[in-house]
Formats: C-alpha cells, sequence, structure tokens
DNA sequence: CAGAGATAGGTAGGAGTCCTAACGGCACGA
DNA sequence: TCGTGCCGTTAGGACTCCTACCTATCTCTG
C-alpha cells in the first residue's frame, strides 16, 4: 500500500484531470504511449519467459532444451541443424551444441549425418522426444486462450503492430531470424488500400488481411535480395 | 530459399485463397489467429531480451544486473530491497543476491541499513552507479521511437489488449508483480461505455482512456483485497 | 519479559546458459 | 593436392538460477 516514502510526483492529486496525454486517446506524436506499449511488451515477454521455466521444470528440462525440443517438433528437416537453431534463438553454436548434448544424454534427440556434406548433422527427436513434446502442456495455447474473448480487430491491431516492430527490429539486425510478412520481400504493404485484405503475399499471388499475416512462414525470404 | 525437404503442407498453391483463416479479418472465434499472436508476442519479447543483452555486454554486465540498475534507478525506496526486487523480477532473492553483491564489487552499488527494521538493508546507486544508468542508452525509448510511425489508435487497442493479457496472467499467479491497471482493484472497466475515456480509476477518480492504461502505477493494489 | 515462530538477507553447492578461443573433419576451388 | 573456409565440438570462465541452510532481527504470545 502507498507509504509514506513513495516519490510524490508520480501522480497528480485525486480528481484533477490526468496529466496532458489524457486528453484525448487519439492525438499523435504522444511518446510516452509508445513508451508505456515498449513497457508492456516487456511485461508480456517476462510473462512467456516465466511460463516457459515452468515448462522446462515440469519436466526437468532447462528452457532452451524445451524450446529446442519445439523447434525439432515443428521444424522442416533443413532447420533441424544446430548452427541454424543457433540462429534461430539468437545464441552461438556452441549454446546449442551443449543443450543438444545434454538431450542426447537423455535420451530425446538423436543425430544423423546430412548425405551429401559430412559436416553437418541432423538432428531428430526420438521416440521418447516425441513423447515429452506430445507432453508439455501446449502452453502457447494456454495463452492464446486468454486472448479469445478480446475483439477480433483489437487483435488484428495488435498483430499488425508487432509484425511492424518485429520486422523493424530485424531490418536493423537486432535478432537475426524472424520469417515474418512485413519483412519478406515478397510482401506488398497496402496493395488494395480500404479492402477487406489490404495487403498481398507476392508469392502465393493472394491478398492477406491484417489478421493474416503469418508470423513464421516457410516460404520467407528477407528483403534486400 | 524453398528447397525440396521443407513440409509440403505448410502452404496452399500460389494462385488459390489462403486457408479459411483469409475469408475476414474480423471473424470471431478463430484460434489461429491467437496463436499466432502469441507467437508475435514471443517473438517480441524475444527481441526485447537480445536488447537487453546488447546493453549489458556493451557495458560490462549481466541482463540482471542492468535491469536491477535500472530498478534502481527509478523505483521508490520501497521497492529497492533484495526481497522486492527478486519478486519484480520474479526470481528467489538468492539470485538478486548474487547479483547485488557483484554489483557492490564494481562499486555501482551499496546498501544501508532501513530504520527501524535491522534485517532490511536498503540499496541505493553511488554516484558511479548513476552513471552508467545514465550512460545505459535508453533503449526502451530506442524501441519506442519504432513505433512512433504507428496509428494512435492501433497503438490503444495494443496497450489494452496487452495489459489485458498481463493482468490474467498476474491474477493466475504466473506473474508475481505487475502493477497495471486492468489488474488493480481501483480500475472500472467501461465506466463510462462509448466515451472517449471510458475506464475509470477509482483512486484518482478520474477517467481513463484505453490509451492512458499505466503498466506500473505507483498506487496499483492488486484485487482481490 | 522470555521464548517461539516468522521474516530479511546471505552462503554453499550444483546444473545450466552463454560467451570466446581453439580444434578437427569435411568440402571445394585454385 | 593443397589451402581456405565452413560445421560442429571441446575447453574454460563468468553468470544465472535453483534448493537448502544459516544468522540476525522482529513480533507475537504466555
Amino acid at each position: 500500500m502507498p507509504s509514506g516514502d513513495r516519490d510524490p510526483t508520480a501522480h497528480p492529486s485525486p480528481g484533477e484531470p490526468l496529466p496532458h496525454d489524457a486528453a484525448t486517446d487519439v492525438a499523435p506524436g504522444r511518446p510516452d504511449l509508445d513508451l508505456r506499449l515498449v513497457a508492456a511488451l516487456e511485461r508480456t515477454g517476462h510473462a512467456l519467459r516465466v511460463l516457459l521455466w515452468q515448462q522446462a521444470r515440469r519436466h526437468g528440462l532447462s528452457p532452451i532444451q524445451v524450446q529446442l525440443l519445439e523447434l525439432l517438433a515443428s521444424g522442416p528437416p533443413v532447420r533441424r541443424r544446430v548452427g541454424v537453431l543457433a540462429a534461430d534463438l539468437d545464441v552461438r553454436s556452441p549454446t546449442v551444441s551443449d543443450a543438444v548434448a545434454a538431450l542426447k544424454r537423455k535420451g530425446l534427440v538423436e543425430d544423423v549425418p546430412v548425405l551429401g556434406d559430412g559436416r553437418m548433422r541432423q538432428l531428430d527427436l526420438t521416440a521418447d522426444g516425441d513423447r515429452v513434446v506430445a507432453e508439455l502442456a501446449d502452453w502457447h495455447g494456454a495463452v492464446a486462450g486468454r486472448l479469445e474473448a478480446a475483439g477480433a480487430a483489437r487483435k488484428a491491431d495488435t498483430l499488425e503492430l508487432l509484425l511492424d516492430l518485429v520486422a523493424s527490429l530485424q531490418r536493423d539486425g537486432v535478432i537475426t531470424v524472424a520469417r515474418t510478412c512485413p519483412g519478406c520481400r515478397y510482401f506488398v504493404r497496402d496493395a488494395a488500400p480500404g479492402a477487406d485484405r489490404p495487403h498481398r503475399c507476392g508469392l502465393l499471388d493472394a491478398p492477406l488481411g491484417r489478421a493474416d499475416l503469418r508470423v513464421d512462414c516457410d516460404e520467407h525470404e528477407p528483403v534486400v535480395a
């Protein structure tokens, strides 16, 4: 509860109007809103990380081991290699190598040589690994369930804003890998302004609604060619 | 680029319409959208974590050390204690204790006894600590800058959705601390439906627009009483 | 006012993350 | 055929994060 030693400038007095930013909620150029948005994203990301930890501990694994199992379960064979996985997770290969060694020790993962290039090893889940992945409660789905009640328009707004942000961060090299529509060379923004599905995918040659944007598209190719 | 061994079921052929979820972008009850939203949130959180790492390494610190410095710089005195900081970061106290010891070794933090309770130690930044915090490039602001161009309505939508999600996660104990409006006992949702500022803060006795919602309010008190 | 129990913080020890540096195997071009 | 470069691993170190366990202090109760 608020005790005597908190920051007295943190708030206006009760009954008074809120600071300038409360005058209207559609005023442009309000950096405070942007900052709070970042704080909210940080808090959300933190929560997702906590959930990842919970999943990991529940199965006697570490966070990165869970992430690796998920990637191995869902990714195409070309991405089931140490170097590629490291790029996906934005860590160096020894980190992945270590975690993979632990997963091999636990009998959840095995690797086979890649035909045609003896340097590469293809990683695969064992039967036990498959079982663990299946047992991993669908925590993505559990979070998604909390969003069900929200309005679809709000979700579309959010998705578009997030993917634009991620694409921007990827363009500047902050994250290495993000196969999103807005960061893809085939993406045409506002190809049909005002339409139900304003954007367009040049590869699929199909219109894209704001709610159709993909986060991890297999056909993704980064911009710049 | 797409080679022969990727998942053939991942995509429809070019020229064909997108799967069912492309029919309209405001259809209710489309779990796929929720899942992609979670994936986008995960990707965004990941990017923020990478930025935190970059900030840390640039200053010879570790991620948690940077987080602690930020909390010590911005938090009121009551929150500048090992146990409180641990709750804020969702880790156990020994973790914070270790990191604080490292910061003390580096001369960035000092602690003083709390008057009235000899068990507690109040943490404070030293002059050097203040300087490092000032030097920590304002990476929150840098991310916020990328959001400037987005529409204010979209930002308000996003903020409200994120805070509702965070509040939901906090209610279920996933995250320990989140001083958000939607998770606060003083928050009255839709007190004036349809108005510019539909919500209301019962403590300040003031209307709240969707873009006014706070992420880290000093007056916050959790629900349930 | 003494002692029990709760609370704040620290220490010890262990698994795991993450890095850089260096190594060995393999591919491919000069 | 011999470099040069890529793929992955090993080695070593700093740090995160945990569970115990410890001490000091506060607070409640008889």
